[in-house]
RNA sequence: GGCCUGGUGGCUCAGCUGGUUAGAGCGCCGCCCUGUCACGGCGGAGGUCGUGGGUUCGAACCCCAUCCGGGUCGCCA
C-alpha cells in the first residue's frame, strides 16, 4: 500500500552522502535497485539520479513492524528511508561512490509499489531498443541514459552562460511558420481559421534570425527545436535541437573565433578535454581530395591518392574509360590488410557498389612483395609497380581503387575509408579531432531538377573572389560557408549571409527563380533588407549530435529523452495517431463521405 | 522506395542437413539464512518459437505474404 510522504523531507540525494556524514540522521528517497535479504538483515541498494546508496534494515534499529515491511520491498519500489549514516562494519564496496557507508534505517515508508519491470533497470543494457523505447520512462531510469540526459542539460546550460557572457541574447522564434519550398520536406500544420492553408514547423530558425539581425539585436542565440520530414538515421531524428546563433558586423573569422572558444569551454568543463585552438581548417576541395568527404574523420590517415596520372594510358579499360569520361582514378591504402581473405574483399566491393561504384579494383601485396590483384592481367609489370609506388604500397598492404566520376569516386572511397577504419579498430571515441571545412561550393547540380541548387541555402554569401563567376561558371563559385566537423560527424554549419540586394538578386537568378517567385517565397526577408541590414553571419550546431559524441554514443536516440524510431513514430505514445472526424472537420480536412 | 539484418519464457540467447515432452543464464514466486553488495541454499511457475498461409508423415528450422525493430543508399537547401 502506497504511503504518503507527509512530514518527511528528503535531506540528501543518495551519493551526496559520504563517510564525513557518519552519525548524521538523514532521509533519502528513491527507487529500489536491488535487495539482498539475509533473513535477519536486509540490504537494499537505493537508487536516485545521483547513484546508489546502501540501506541496512535491521530489526534492532527499525523494530519488528518496520522490518516486516522492509521484507515486502521489491525492485523499483519507491521508498523513503530515515536513518543514521554509518561507516560499514562489513567490507567496503569499491565499485560504489558511497561504498564505505550505509544508512541504517529507523523508519521506512513505501511511497509506491512497483510491478517487475519488463527489462532490467541497469547500465549497459542488452535489451532490444524497441522494448526500451516502448517503456522509455523505465529506460530513462538507467544510469547511463541518465548520465547522457544530465550531460545534455549541462551542455545547454553552459552554452547559454558562455554565449550570454559574449553578448548574445536568447530570443525565441515561432514554431508555426510559413512553408518554404527549398530544402527538406516540411511538417505541416493545418490552419483551422484559414481552410486549406497550412503552417510549417521550422526546419531551422534561419530566416527569423536574419530578421533579428535586421532589427539590430546584434548577437542572437537560441536552443531551438527543428523539424524535417525526411527519413531517419542513427544521427537524424524528425525533430532535433540546434544551438543556433547569428552575429552582426562580422566575417568568417569572427564566427569561428567565438565558436572555437565555446567548443573549448564545453569540452573542458564537461569532459576535461583540452581542445587545441585554433582548430584546423581545410577547404572543401582539399577535404574531398584527401578524404573523399566534406566531413573527414581526422583520427586516422588512409588518405586518398589520385593516381589518374599514373594509370593514364594503361591497359585497364575501367581506369582509362573513367578518365576519358572526365572522371578520375583514386585509391586508398589499407595498411597491413594485404592478407584480407577474398571473401572480405568481395564484401568491400559490394559495400562500394552500395555507394554508386560499379566495382572496386584491388591489389593485395603479400609479405614477400608479390601481389594478387583483380586487374594485373590488364597491366604491365612496370605499370603495376608505378601504381603501387604511387600508393606508397608496402608488403602486407591492401590497395583499393575506384574509377568513375569524381563525385562517385569520392563518395565510394570516403565511405570505404571509414568502413575500413572501423574494421581495423582505428576509431577511438576518447579522441576528439575537430576540423573546420571551408569554401564549400555555392551550388550543386541537381540531376533531378536539372538546375543548380544552393548547397547551403540561397542566402549564403559567395566568396568575393568568385562573384564574377556568378554569370559565367556557377559550378566554380565558392561560398562563405563553413562546417564544424568532429570525428567525421558534421556537428554544425553556417555561413556569412548575403546582405546586398544586387548579389541576392543574382543568386536567385542563378537558382532559376524569377523575381516574382523569389518575392513570393522570401518577400518578407527581401523587404526587410531594404530598410538597412547589417552584414551578418551565423552558425548552428546539432546539439543532439554534439552530445552524442561527447557521451560516446552511436545514436542520437541515446541523448534524446523521447526519440522516435525509424519510421518517425513513437513506440511509447504510438504517435502519430488518427484523430476524430470532428477535429478533421474543424480543420477542413475531412473528406465528405458519399 | 532499394539493399542488408534481427524477432524463440519477463530479459539476453542456444537450438545441427526438418524428427520425441523447445533448453540455458539472469529475472520472477515460495521457504531457509545476521554483513551482503553478481549474496548463498532448496523448491517452483513461466514459451501456440512475431503473425497468416503453404510444403511435408512431421516445421522454431524450408517457401510465400505480412507486421514490428535496427543499419544503410536515395533523401536530408
Amino acid at each position: 500500500m502506497a504511503e504518503s510522504m507527509q512530514g518527511l523531507k528528503r535531506s540528501n540525494r543518495c551519493t551526496e552522502l559520504g563517510s564525513a556524514d557518519a552519525g548524521r540522521e538523514v532521509t533519502v528517497m528513491g527507487w529500489v535497485q536491488k535487495r539482498r535479504n539475509l533473513g535477519s538483515l536486509i540490504f537494499v541498494d537505493l537508487r536516485d539520479r545521483s547513484g546508489i546508496l546502501q540501506i541496512l534494515f535491521d530489526e534492532n534499529s527499525i523494530g519488528k513492524e518496520g522490518f516486516e515491511k522492509a521484507s515486502t520491498i521489491r525492485n523499483e519500489f519507491v521508498i523513503a528511508v530515515t536513518g543514521k549514516v554509518e561507516k560499514r562494519s562489513g567490507a567496503v564496496n569499491e565499485n560504489l561512490k558511497t561504498g564505505d557507508i550505509e544508512v541504517v534505517a529507523t523508519q521506512l515508508r513505501i511511497l509506491s509499489e512497483a510491478e517487475t519491470p519488463p527489462f532490467p533497470i541497469e547500465a549497459d543494457s542488452n535489451t532490444k531498443e524497441d522494448l526500451r523505447l516502448k517503456y522509455r520512462y523505465l529506460d530513462l531510469r538507467r544510469p547511463d541514459i541518465q548520465a547522457n540526459i544530465m550531460m545534455r542539460s549541462r551542455v545547454a546550460t553552459l552554452t547559454r552562460a558562455f554565449l550570454a557572457n559574449e553578448g548574445f541574447l536568447e530570443i525565441e522564434t515561432p514554431m508555426l511558420c510559413k512553408s518554404t519550398p527549398e530544402g527538406a520536406r516540411d511538417y505541416l500544420v493545418p490552419s483551422r481559421v484559414h481552410p486549406g492553408h497550412f503552417y510549417a514547423l521550422p526546419q531551422s530558425p534561419q530566416l527569423y534570425k536574419q530578421l533579428l539581425m535586421c532589427s539590430g539585436y546584434d548577437r542572437y542565440m537560441q536552443i531551438a527545436r527543428c523539424f524535417r520530414d525526411e527519413d531517419l538515421r542513427a544521427d537524424r531524428q524528425p525533430e532535433f535541437t540546434q544551438i543556433d546563433m547569428e552575429l552582426s558586423f562580422v566575417d568568417i573569422d569572427d564566427v569561428i573565433d567565438v565558436n572555437e572558444r565555446l567548443l573549448a569551454y564545453l569540452f573542458k568543463e564537461i569532459l576535461n578535454v583540452d581542445v587545441q585552438l585554433p582548430i584546423q581548417r581545410m577547404t572543401w576541395q582539399e577535404a574531398m581530395d584527401r578524404f573523399g568527404s566534406d566531413k573527414p574523420d581526422l583520427r586516422f590517415g588512409m588518405e586518398l591518392h589520385n593516381v589518374s596520372d599514373i594509370v593514364v594510358g594503361c591497359g585497364f579499360g575501367v581506369f582509362t574509360g573513367a578518365l576519358e569520361n572526365g572522371g578520375s582514378v583514386r585509391g586508398i591504402n589499407a595498411k597491413g590488410q594485404g592478407a584480407m581473405p577474398r571473401k572480405k574483399i568481395d564484401a568491400l566491393v559490394d559495400f562500394a557498389k552500395g555507394y554508386g561504384a560499379k566495382g572496386l579494383a584491388y591489389i593485395a601485396i603479400n609479405e614477400d612483395g608479390t601481389y594478387k590483384s583483380s586487374f594485373s592481367k590488364f597491366m604491365t609489370e612496370d605499370e603495376m609497380k608505378a601504381l603501387i609506388e604511387a600508393m606508397e604500397g608496402e608488403a602486407g598492404d591492401l590497395l583499393l581503387f575506384a574509377a568513375d566520376r569524381n563525385k562517385i569516386v569520392w563518395n565510394v572511397l570516403g565511405a570505404l575509408r571509414i568502413e575500413l577504419a572501423e574494421q581495423m579498430g582505428l576509431l577511438d571515441k576518447n579522441e576528439y579531432k575537430f576540423l573546420w571545412v571551408t569554401e564549400f561550393p555555392q551550388f550543386e547540380w541537381s540531376d533531378e531538377e536539372n538546375r543548380y541548387v544552393a548547397m547551403h541555402h540561397p542566402f549564403t554569401m559567395p566568396m568575393e573572389e568568385d562573384l564574377d563567376k556568378l554569370d559565367t561558371d556557377l559550378g566554380a563559385v565558392r561560398a562563405k560557408a563553413y562546417d564544424i566537423v568532429l570525428n567525421g560527424t558534421e556537428i554544425g554549419g553556417g555561413s556569412v549571409r548575403i546582405h546586398q540586394s544586387d548579389v541576392q538578386e543574382k543568386m536567385f537568378e542563378a537558382l532559376g527563380f524569377t523575381k516574382e517567385e523569389a518575392h513570393e517565397k522570401f518577400g518578407f526577408l527581401l523587404d526587410a533588407f531594404k530598410y538597412g541590414v547589417p552584414p551578418h553571419a551565423g552558425l548552428a550546431y546539432g546539439l543532439d549530435r554534439l552530445v552524442m559524441l561527447m557521451a560516446k554514443c552511436d545514436s542520437i536516440r541515446d541523448v534524446i529523452a523521447f526519440p522516435k524510431v525509424k519510421d518517425a513514430s513513437c513506440l511509447m505514445t504510438e504517435a502519430p495517431g488518427t484523430v476524430d472526424d470532428k477535429q478533421l472537420e474543424e480543420l477542413s480536412l475531412k473528406t465528405v463521405q458519399e
